[in-house]
DNA sequence: GATTAGACTTGCGATCAGACGA
DNA sequence: TCGTCTGATCGCAAGTCTAATC
């Protein structure tokens, strides 16, 4: 029997794969690799090098001490419901993003971009802020008011140190630098208004200046000059941020002192921007029919979960009621089978050399023996970080009369050559060997697959334990190389309902360190990471689950909102450019960096990770000031992904961080006065549940829906999906998702480049063999001496036509594939874009869903797949 | 109010299977 | 049939943010 209709498939039953939807096949991947972007900061600090454990010392490699210490950053917040905002469609149209100017490499483009900018109305901004009766732009990413290039056409080359490119183009230089600064910069914030915002803002800039109640009020809480020139007192340079806690005082009596200005004295900012938004929702009156090909394959995927439903005897949905986040019941029922661990060491007895001499090692040392010997090919056995943290954890396990007494000595090729085979060996099994170890794995691991949540069958995410290696961190991270120790039952915590069997510990002889009934929570188990040991490692149920897919809606949610304050919220932060107030003004700063560059909010870091910033952690050395308005960024962002931007800012932006760097040093906090918890603390007092990521989902989003809904236009299937990727791309550029260059690029294109030519060479025989033919020759003989067949013209025409067609279409591959040579699009696709702007988009356009979302992405997001056609971000 | 613990999301690279083309 | 390419999937590192504690 039916019941009601849940948000995502619902299997059969706990074990059963009956179907094409059944148990996905989980395979195992391999480790990663370091990221090989490079750091470019005068001001990066030393890495500090891993602890050594047992005190001794690597003779190579100088060790050291790591000091720890953390700052993390509280904020308690409300969560803004979760109430969908009609969102008002307009039909404007929409300016391409912001084009930021290329570093180095490629001058051709600057020369490009450069031509292309507008200039800066920046300083008649500061003075006049509003302007313009338009808000069309208000619903639009303040990144996209940039005006800049929106195709291709201003590619640079990008080409790794070691390669030669002939398709020069600019991905050498990080995504983030593809716009040029174009801009109309100072635009950006205050320049259009609707009639409720301008109201507001005329009220503050009588504030500013003019009854003597006002004035009154301004004495105490705003400055009557703009302190542009202000200097830093030289005690406000820290090496490390102090705690300002006066400050958040003070910043709470200037925003309320503003507030008076609005007739809604009683309101907070959020309340009133929240009733002036409130009438504002348009909705839309196109309507688009939806083909037969989208019916079919919407059709298909709610066939496959009701089919699903009616089989399943979990059929319960498991939608969470409004308001059950936020510490509250997660679930009611849980029943899992915990975790599966990673098969014991084999030890394969393959000896290595020390000094030449074959070495006997017990299973304990060669298993990290090993560890070391297959990453040979790796970056890592490069960095002195990695060998001497590696040398350390090994050597404790060597012991200190042992005979290896150097890591230099050792030789590990053996182990590398053995392991070299095994691989070739697996490579080389029949199909039907790989096949029946697949499903052997497979039934191994079926019964921890699954989860019952709420009574409804629900996929696990990552119930494997992860096996024990050698610590691969990101970028220059000084635990790299670190031991990271095996996993025992006695390490993980499992957290079940109270009334599920506890899961059988698969160890024989050991147990669970703990079982916990928390439903407060949604992991199903955790263990304490091994190589930091203050953090944890969850298991947590599948991004297709309902758990997942409730909070994935909320996080859009409230991105779609922002849509509603997000003119009031750049207007006001425009008026704190030049607050006298030091914290309200580096928020009001930070807040515009984060808005229009969508940078990450930047949480304090401890010496013992990567040194990578954020936009509350940017130091003086990341932001070059470029008179007369522009700001180079310069920075390794999370992943230590390097962001290199060069961009135009409003004015007061530039004085403002111009003056936020005097008196301090390169290393030194560019916002001293400011972290993400005070940032995202003033964010909620604009908004509720508003925090600086909330803007990165909102302008990745809006961006998506104003190109697509813009630039999509009659044409086959294939056309519409290339103006999809051209929106993914750009939000992916907005957002710095790169990815490193393909090993194999380029030879891909020289082979691509080599057959393109020889095309074109056919064209060029099958042209003189038509004009021969016309004037019935015979053609030419061939490269060979062969003489060709002869052809009539018509025959020879269509030989020509069909070239053609191969060219442009070889063209097009080669075009695109440089173009997202160095872009992700996957991320933004996983965890920025609204699928409701993606699934609307294929039902009025026409283009079956699954040829923009995989099997993965479409089980993510069936909540959003009956979303209505005219759906608008 | 500051700090730490805890929970969850975001992000890139590796690996693999299947598609594709010679 | 075989080698190459591509996209899907997975692993796990590294972020953000909130709640709890001091």
């Amino acid at each position: 029997m039916v019941v009601q209709a849940p948000p995502k498939p619902i299997l059969n039953n706990f074990n059963d794969d009956d179907d094409d939807d059944g148990p996905i096949v989980f395979k195992r991947g391999g480790n990663s690799t370091s990221k090989q972007n490079q750091p470019n900061l005068e001001a990066k600090k030393p890495s500090s090098s891993s602890q050594n454990s047992n005190g001794q010392s690597l003779n190579a490699c100088e060790g050291k001490s790591p000091i720890s210490s953390s700052n993390a950053s509280p904020v308690k917040s409300p969560i803004g419901s979760p109430k969908a905002s009609a969102s008002s469609a307009k039909v404007s149209p929409m300016k391409p993003p912001v084009t930021y100017s290329r570093v180095p490499s490629s001058s051709i483009d600057q020369s490009k971009q450069v031509s292309k900018q507008v200039v800066s109305n920046a300083v008649k901004e500061e003075t006049k802020p509003i302007v313009d009766d338009d808000d069309s732009e208000d619903d639009k990413p303040l990144s996209s008011r940039f005006k800049g290039s929106t195709n291709n056409a201003n590619k640079g080359v990008t080409v790794p140190a070691c390669v030669k490119d002939e398709h020069s183009d600019d991905d050498e230089v990080p995504l983030s630098s593809r716009f040029a600064a174009k801009s109309n910069a100072g635009s950006s914030s205050c320049k259009t208004l609707s009639s409720s915002e301008k109201k507001l803002f005329v009220s503050k800039i009588q504030l500013n200046g003019s009854t003597a109640k006002d004035k009154q009020q301004k004495s105490s809480a705003v400055p009557t000059k703009r302190p542009m020139d202000n200097k830093v007192p030289s005690n406000q340079s820290f090496a490390k941020k102090p705690k300002l806690s006066d400050l958040s005082t003070t910043k709470q009596v200037t925003v309320k002192a503003e507030l008076k200005a609005d007739d809604d004295d009683h309101l907070t900012i959020s309340q009133r921007m929240k009733k002036a938004s409130s009438s504002s929702n348009k909705s839309l009156s196109v309507k688009q029919k939806v083909t037969k090909v989208v019916s079919l394959s919407f059709k298909k995927t709610t066939k496959n979960n009701k089919k699903q439903m009616k089989n399943s005897k979990y059929s319960k949905s498991t939608k969470l009621q409004p308001g059950s986040s936020d510490g509250q019941k997660k679930w009611t029922t849980l029943v899992h089978n915990g975790v599966i661990f990673p098969p014991p060491y084999k030890p394969h007895g393959v000896k290595m050399l020390y000094k030449g001499k074959p070495v006997d090692l017990t299973p304990e040392q060669e298993e990290v023996a090993t560890m070391f010997a297959v990453m040979k090919d790796t970056e890592y056995v490069q960095k002195p970080q990695f060998l001497q943290n590696f040398w350390n954890d090994w050597r404790t396990l060597l012991g200190k009369n042992h005979v290896i007494q150097k890591l230099e000595a050792c030789d590990f090729n053996p182990i590398y050559e053995w392991h070299q085979k095994e691989k070739e060996k697996k490579k080389q099994m029949s199909t039907e060997e790989k096949k029946a170890m697949r499903e052997e794995k497979l039934k191994q691991e079926e019964k921890y697959m699954w989860a019952i949540v709420n009574g409804v069958k629900e996929k696990v995410g990552n119930f494997r334990v992860e096996p024990p290696g050698l610590f691969r961190g990101r970028g220059e991270h000084p635990k790299m190389g670190k031991l990271k120790s095996r996993i025992r039952p006695s390490d993980i915590t499992i957290n079940i309902g109270k009334d599920a069997p506890i899961p059988k510990c698969p160890i024989p002889g050991e147990s669970w360190k703990e079982v916990k009934h928390d439903n407060t929570v949604t992991w199903l188990a955790f263990w304490n990471d091994p190589i930091n040991p203050k953090e944890f490692k969850y298991v947590f149920l599948a991004a297709s689950s309902s758990l997942k897919g409730q909070s994935d809606k909320e996080k859009y949610e409230k991105a779609r909102k922002l849509k509603d304050y997000i003119h009031n919220i750049r207007t006001a932060y425009t008026k704190d450019f030049a607050s006298k107030d030091i914290t309200k003004r580096q928020i009001a700063v930070a807040t515009y960096l984060i808005d229009k560059l969508a940078l990450r909010a930047g949480n304090e870091k401890d010496d013992d990770e990567a040194d990578t910033v954020g936009c509350c952690t940017l130091k003086v050395a990341n932001v070059e000031c470029i008179p007369p308005n522009k700001l180079k960024f310069d920075f390794l962002g999370k992943d230590s992904i390097r962001y290199e931007n060069t961009v135009e800012v409003e004015l007061p932006v530039y004085k403002a961080i111009r003056q936020f760097q005097v008196a301090k040093k390169p290393t030194d906090d560019l916002f001293n006065s400011l972290d993400t918890s005070k940032l995202n603390a003033h964010l909620k007092e604009l908004m509720p549940g508003l925090t600086a990521k909330v803007f990165r989902t909102y302008n990745a989003s809006i961006t998506l829906d104003e190109k697509l809904y813009e630039e999509t236009e009659d044409g086959d299937v294939a056309e519409k999906i290339v103006i999809y990727n051209q929106a993914n791309k750009q939000v992916a550029i907005i957002c710095n998702h790169q990815r490193t260059i393909s090993k194999s690029h380029d030879a891909q294109m020289s082979r691509l480049t080599e057959k393109l030519e020889e095309l074109k060479g056919a064209l060029k025989e099958f042209k003189t063999d038509l004009d021969r033919a016309k004037r019935g020759k015979p053609p030419l003989k061939d490269a060979d001496g062969k003489q060709k067949r002869n052809l009539t013209p018509e025959a020879i025409e269509k030989k020509i036509a069909t070239t053609n067609q191969k060219i442009e279409k070889m063209e097009l591959s080669m075009k695109t594939k440089e173009d997202l040579k160095t872009v992700a699009l996957g991320t933004s696709k996983i965890n920025y874009l609204d699928p409701r702007i993606t699934v609307a988009w294929c039902k009025r356009h026409e283009v079956p869903i699954e040829k923009i979302f995989n099997k993965s992405l479409l089980a993510k997001f069936t909540w959003a797949m009956d979303v209505d056609p005219q759906f608008r971000f």
